[in-house]
DNA sequence: GTCTATACATCGATAGAC
DNA sequence: GTCTATCGATGTATAGAC
């Protein structure tokens, strides 16, 4: 006995919340400060648990920030790929496209979270390549590979080299999130969001369409 | 007396070359490492010089790694700027333009030094906006520049937004080096350095020039 | 299972000898 | 000026009580 039907004070958690909650306080303080200047005991306090208890749930500061970091790259996967993309390629090609770029944009403009997970994802890559490669693996292959599929998949665009293609219209957004916000470029390069699309849809889509 | 005149062995350094190896050593320790994860102990050790003397060039961590980053930003502003180009920009657009980014891509990609560096400052972009700053003031601001005011003033290229098309073209290869290099996505995503650049200057400048 | 208490190393920074 | 020695704080990780 004992080990089913124990009574709860509802402030007690079971445990496999408690992993929960030590992955949220882990988030929060990766997040905020980094790998290395992040310590087991802040994370413990913001996870309302006791250091020990992190260190029942997980080997050691490295498995917990791998499997932190592996977990964000699997939800950032599903925030894009889940919801909304019934409906979202279709329709002509240019507004197709101009809308992927704003949303996107806007999207990752507006989300503060997203600009310290692509931080640690960057800053990290040398000294934790495989999390660069769970982040290529759920988020930069998944993304190029529908949309060089979109691009190969209507002839009359006529773009000989889709996934090159592809990889300038990824690449100009992200540059354009990484100089303006990350490295806050926007207050002495100021750049209307959609001068850049305006400019991009139409190198990519020709005039004639 | 004492002042001027004083011989020395030849492996003692003099007061500026000392500043000289402290720096040396922060950078090998700042780029391999990251900020939080570098000891004050292991620059002084790299340097050859006690922690002590440390402290009495660099008022401390935070002012040692400032004092580094807005060199090495400085260090690439005339990189790129001194060296080599008073006929960089001189030919055919096309041609031009191809050259600026097959030389740009193949240094960039070789340089592990930049590497680091370029992970420091989105790494830390978040916690030392300052060095973001200097960043993009030293580096990115002048090439944005530079090549906007290249593609404004030949009207044959039929360019409604320079600027715009700069970041087009910018941030392709940027990308492209971060995504192939900094996160490992050469090895599951391989694209040929060529590939992209020619799909970029055909972008960019329209086919009947 | 989860806590408190603690072991042991290393951190940034400085005092004081020379 | 530069060193050695050391301070107090904080780091990761674990032992042992409950």
């Amino acid at each position: 006995m004992a080990k089913k039907e124990i009574s709860r004070g509802e402030r007690q958690k079971k445990s496999a919340e408690k992993a929960e909650a030590i992955l949220e306080g882990a988030m929060q303080e990766f997040l905020a400060h980094g790998y290395a200047a992040t310590s087991m005991d802040r994370i413990a306090t913001a996870a309302g648990v006791s250091k020990a208890t992190v260190y029942s749930y997980f080997q050691d500061k490295e498995g917990l920030f791998t499997a932190l970091i592996q977990r964000l790259a699997g939800e950032r996967f599903r925030l894009i790929f889940d919801s909304p993309h019934p409906k979202s390629l279709q329709g002509e090609p240019r507004v197709v496209l101009r809308r992927l770029a704003t949303q996107g944009l806007d999207n990752a403009i507006g989300d503060r979270q997203f600009h310290d997970f692509i931080r640690i994802i960057i800053g990290e890559s040398g000294r934790f390549p495989e999390l660069a490669q769970a982040y290529v693996d759920n988020v930069a292959q998944p993304v190029i590979e529908v949309l060089t599929q979109y691009l190969g998949s209507h002839a009359e665009l006529n773009i000989p080299d889709p996934e090159a293609t592809v990889r300038v219209f990824i690449g100009t957004l992200v540059y354009f999130v990484i100089l303006q916000e990350l490295l806050h470029g926007k207050k002495m390069l100021p750049m209307e969001r959609d001068r850049l699309i305006d400019t991009l849809i139409h190198l990519i889509v020709p005039e004639s369409l």
